[in-house]
DNA sequence: ACCGCCGGGTGCC
DNA sequence: ACCGCCGGGTGCC
């Protein structure tokens, strides 16, 4: 198999992808070009047929790969071969070998392989009665840029393509016949309806046939009923020896129907598969459940269970330890149930001997079975020393915030018993079981690899989603401590660790010190967020790809993220044959797929849906959704200003609206909207607090030397940016993206005012005042300095405002109540935030703060600690609004303090939705504060406003939208 | 005969 | 392979 890596650069190769115009921001398509470009294979989208040859395999009875008329081959080449370094070998579908190509056709093929000019696909036409040879079509794909220089090469050898129907070769009897493919007879997709097809791939993906299924008592949280339906569905993957995708079974033989290929013995589904249920929805509540209720033969894992703990299943054994976590601590991240690290010496481990009557204990019966499940947990289990776990959760159950099925409803608890005895016969579907050797059944562990961030969530639910007095042996691989001993580790119930580390450690690995993990024998691999690897050549990738499993499970809420190639890593690491060999993919997926083949798209539409499962928060069960949310409450809590920020205030006021009525008065109220903005913007910051006007400079007209104006147009566009309007671009009528401002001072996407300037033939004039500028003038703010300035807030000169008492009254008032609360404190000004700081850390409130300024990993680091309920966490976060995307989960809160009105009320809306959402289980409060007689109430009546124009009128032509600017700063401003 | 023809040995790259 | 190719044996009809 190793001649399949063999692999060339195709760097000519135009990035054409139908899928990656998707992306919002060119930041993001250009990392996307990136990782492509990575991709050694590659990708067949572009590819058109040269041609095809009638070929000839031959020495086929030195081989055992058998053949199929109609059979795909893959041409694969040997330029090691001893006998002939242009040699070409033919592999059927299995990756067995059948032959090589005739010699004087493989001297031919090699030179055109061998520089990449095309890739050849073979089919094996017709069944020849010889047992030494074979005919082969071979069809040739390339770049049309390529299709001359091909030609030529080819010809030198004597192979002729003419552009019309057939041509012999001058080569004799073993000359090639060449012809163009027939026509498709079925249209081809659009590019807008393969679109979305694919991006419904992975949509209605709802059904499990395989009813639901409870899990283990050892798993001590019932799981909801699309849970059971998961757990079910995930259980048959494992455990039936179903056929795989596009296999049948005809006359005691099976035959796959996309490849032709056929197979005495029964072809194994892969094992596993890719649960993509939406965040929240309980992907790792259900692996724990996976984990614990089928180990082998469907069976509950075999772990021992102390006394006294449980109502349950009471135990006789002499228990002195319930669970174990064990390992070094991730550094940097300070959890309250540290994991406490147990030496183990690792020379006494022992992968486990299963006994053989173990196999028809009835689960009942093997949970109390302790000398079976001394058997097959070996010494982990009972006789090595452990330190007994810390303090059971602090959290009452009925409180504990991820109790997610006893909380939801106060009548759950019979609802419970209705459904189980409603379920209590289920049908016994009698499936082919897969049947286990001895070998597979000495494994035991389940390795679950998982982004450093959500690492102890893994812990936490570990410990909240399994009994306590059960003896699971989780060990946590990470740290420098970690212990390296395979046989310490397969004999672990879970190892759990991060792509980083595995990574890290593949790559270090030498034949001599061999890493661990990829020397053991797990039971099952799974891979939390499995969509991380998507790339395989990175050290991530070939590591994840390399591991060795039974079992093998992708947990995704979005598997597919930009292309179809997101998907062939899945399929590569859960090893779906043939299509975990990227040759097969693109040629029977890839390649069809791209260029509209309705049936490739249909044989990619079987793929997904067999091995996939996909709820999303609107799916129902039985009618009923999923899983139904707390409730919000919203409410506008009104803020006084005292005298003096009143006073401050209405001068500011009085000041701004002599400039604003003076531009109405003249008809420049758009041509000077930067400063209006600004206006606007010093009224909202006089509400919120008078420090945070401290920076804002003086306006333009004092600006002296070209590049005083250019520092104040940056400090303008940053100030317009950060005020948080939802600035709209004038040319494409969308929020702005990558803003630039004009000296004019108007601010638009730069892409959008680039068209406008090509546009107009002369020079280019500001869409908005007409007044002319170039391109080159264009002022933008680099990226970073968007949200960065902090400085100023702390310290000696501090002072309060009224905003600021109203937050801390509330935030009081609630620890007062229920200290375990958590609040999102959000603000659009970052220098608010700052400011905000003060006061917390003197009423005692450990916070942490989210802002567009954190990196990728601090962010994680954050989120961790926040959502973390351990009691020395964070209760608030101090959130900029436009901090973080759609996917970020704050949970753990459940009060939401919007410090100021936004201008758009959806961005309000996003912020709300970080924690009410699916995971929270508490009632949602949301505050308002909206300074009474200000600005800020004029903006709430305009939000509305607009949310009912929006609504009314959905086809808004350019014109109305500036008169409807205008009326909104005629509002704002009262006048 | 520096050929033609015969028939045995042989056979992927 | 019931072929092609190779190379040794052979040699008028």
């Amino acid at each position: 198999m190793a001649s399949y890596r063999r692999r060339f650069g195709w760097h000519s190769h135009p990035e054409v992808n139908i899928f990656t115009d998707r992306s919002e921001s060119s930041a993001e398509s250009l990392s996307q070009a990136i990782r492509a470009a990575a991709s050694e294979e590659p990708d067949a989208d572009g590819s058109v047929l040269f041609g095809q040859l009638q070929g000839n395999v031959v020495g086929i009875r030195h081989y055992t790969g058998v053949v199929n008329p109609g059979e795909m081959v893959a041409l694969v080449r040997q330029p090691n071969n001893p006998y002939d370094h242009n040699a070409v070998m033919v592999t059927n579908a299995d990756g067995n070998q059948v032959g090589h190509i005739k010699k004087e056709l493989a001297a031919a093929m090699a030179v055109v392989m061998d520089s990449n000019l095309v890739k050849v696909e073979g089919v094996v036409p017709y069944q020849t009665n010889n047992a030494f040879n074979m005919p082969v079509t071979l069809s040739f794909w390339g770049t049309e840029e390529n299709n001359p220089i091909f030609k030529q090469r080819m010809a030198v050898h004597g192979y002729k393509f003419n552009s019309d129907v057939t041509m012999t070769t001058s080569y004799g009897s073993q000359g090639g016949r060449a012809r163009l493919p027939k026509k498709p007879v079925t249209t081809l997709l659009s590019a807008e309806e393969l679109k979305n097809a694919f991006d419904d791939l992975f949509d209605g993906l709802v059904e499990s046939k395989d009813g639901e299924k409870e899990a283990s008592e050892l798993v001590s949280t019932s799981l909801m009923p699309h849970q059971k339906q998961a757990l079910s569905w995930m259980c048959a993957c494992e455990n039936s020896s179903k056929l795989p995708p596009f296999w049948e079974e005809r006359g005691g033989l099976y035959y796959n129907s996309l490849t032709f290929f056929s197979a005495k013995e029964r072809p194994q589904r892969v094992r596993g598969g890719i649960l993509a249920d939406d965040m929240g929805l309980g992907k790792t509540l259900t692996t724990i459940a996976l984990i614990l209720t089928n180990f082998h033969q469907g069976m509950p894992l075999p772990v021992k269970r102390c006394e006294g703990l449980t109502e349950t299943a009471p135990s006789k054994s002499e228990g002195r330890v319930d669970r174990t976590i064990v390992g070094g601590a991730p550094s940097g991240s300070r959890r309250p149930h540290s994991p406490q690290v147990v030496e183990t010496p690792a020379e006494t481990q022992e992968v486990p001997i299963v006994s053989k009557d173990g196999k028809k204990k009835k689960p009942s019966v093997m949970l109390e079975d302790l000398d079976f499940a001394a058997v097959l947990g070996g010494s982990t289990t009972g006789t090595k020393p452990k330190n007994k776990r810390a303090a059971k959760r602090a959290v009452p159950k009925d409180e504990d915030p991820d109790f997610v099925c006893e909380s939801t409803s106060g009548a759950k608890t019979k609802n419970r018993v209705q459904r189980a005895a409603r379920k209590a016969l289920p049908k016994e579907v009698v499936e082919p079981c897969i049947k286990e050797s001895a070998a597979e059944l000495s494994a035991r562990a389940t390795l679950i690899i998982c982004p450093l961030s959500v690492l102890s969530n893994w812990l936490d639910q570990f410990e909240q989603h399994v009994h306590a007095d059960v003896q699971l042996s989780v060990y946590l691989y990470y740290g420098p401590e970690r212990n390296r001993s395979v046989s310490f580790l397969a004999s672990q119930d879970v190892v759990l660790t991060t792509y980083n580390v595995l990574a890290a450690d593949h790559a270090v690995a030498t034949p001599k010190n061999k890493s661990p993990l990829h020397v053991a024998q797990w039971l099952r691999v799974v891979l939390d967020e499995g969509h991380m690897i998507r790339n395989p050549n990175t050290q991530m990738g070939r590591a994840v790809l390399q591991l060795q499993a039974q079992r093998r499970w992708i947990l995704s809420g979005t598997p597919i993220q930009n292309s179809l190639k997101d998907l062939w890593m899945l399929l590569a690491f859960l090893r779906l044959k043939p299509f975990n060999i990227k040759e097969w993919w693109n040629r029977i997926i890839q390649r069809p797929v791209s260029q509209g083949d309705r049936a490739g798209l249909s044989n990619l539409q079987t793929l997904v849906r067999c091995i996939t499962l996909r709820r999303t928060k609107s799916s129902t069960v039985d009618g009923r959704p999923l899983v139904s949310l707390p409730e919000k409450t919203v409410c506008v809590e009104q803020v006084e200003l005292t005298q003096q920020e009143r006073d401050e205030y209405e001068l500011a006021r009085l000041e701004g609206q002599g400039t604003i009525s003076s531009y109405m008065a003249v008809g420049t109220v758009l041509s000077n909207y930067a400063d209006v903005l600004a206006i606007l913007m010093r009224l909202r910051q006089h509400c919120c607090h008078p420090d945070l006007l401290a920076r804002i400079t003086s306006d333009l007209s004092a600006a002296g030397t070209p590049a005083e104006l250019r520092a104040r147009l940056v400090e303008k566009l940053r100030s317009v940016l950060a005020s948080g309007f939802d600035e709209e671009c004038a040319v494409c009528l969308e929020s702005v993206r990558l803003p630039v401002i004009t000296h004019c001072a108007h601010v638009y996407c730069r892409p959008c005012i680039a068209k406008v300037v090509a546009s107009e033939k002369e020079g280019a004039r500001c869409p908005l005042c007409r007044s002319t500028f170039s391109i080159s003038q264009l002022v933008e703010v680099p990226p970073e300095e968007l949200d960065g300035e902090d400085d100023g807030a702390h310290g000696e000169g501090w002072r309060t405002s009224s905003k600021v008492e109203a937050l801390l009254g509330n935030l009081v008032r609630i620890r007062s109540e229920d200290s375990s609360i958590k609040s999102l404190v959000v603000s659009q000004f970052t220098r608010f935030l700052s400011i905000l700081e003060t006061p917390l850390r003197e009423q005692g409130f450990s916070f942490v703060r989210l802002d567009g300024t954190l990196s990728q990993k601090r962010r994680a680091q954050v989120i961790q600690e926040f959502q973390s309920s351990a009691p020395d966490s964070p209760v608030v976060m101090l959130l900029s609004l436009r901090a973080g995307g759609v996917g970020l989960n704050l949970t753990a809160a459940s009060r939401v303090f919007l410090m100021e009105p936004a201008w758009n009320p959806a961005a309000e809306e996003q912020c709300i939705d970080r924690c009410h959402r699916l995971g929270q289980t508490r009632n949602v409060f949301v505050t308002k504060f909206i300074v009474k007689d200000s600005v800020e109430e004029n903006m709430v009546k305009i939000q509305r406003g607009k949310q009912d124009l929006v609504e009314k009128a959905f086809g808004s032509k350019n014109t109305d939208r500036k008169a409807s600017r205008i009326d909104d700063i005629r509002a704002l401003m009262d006048l």
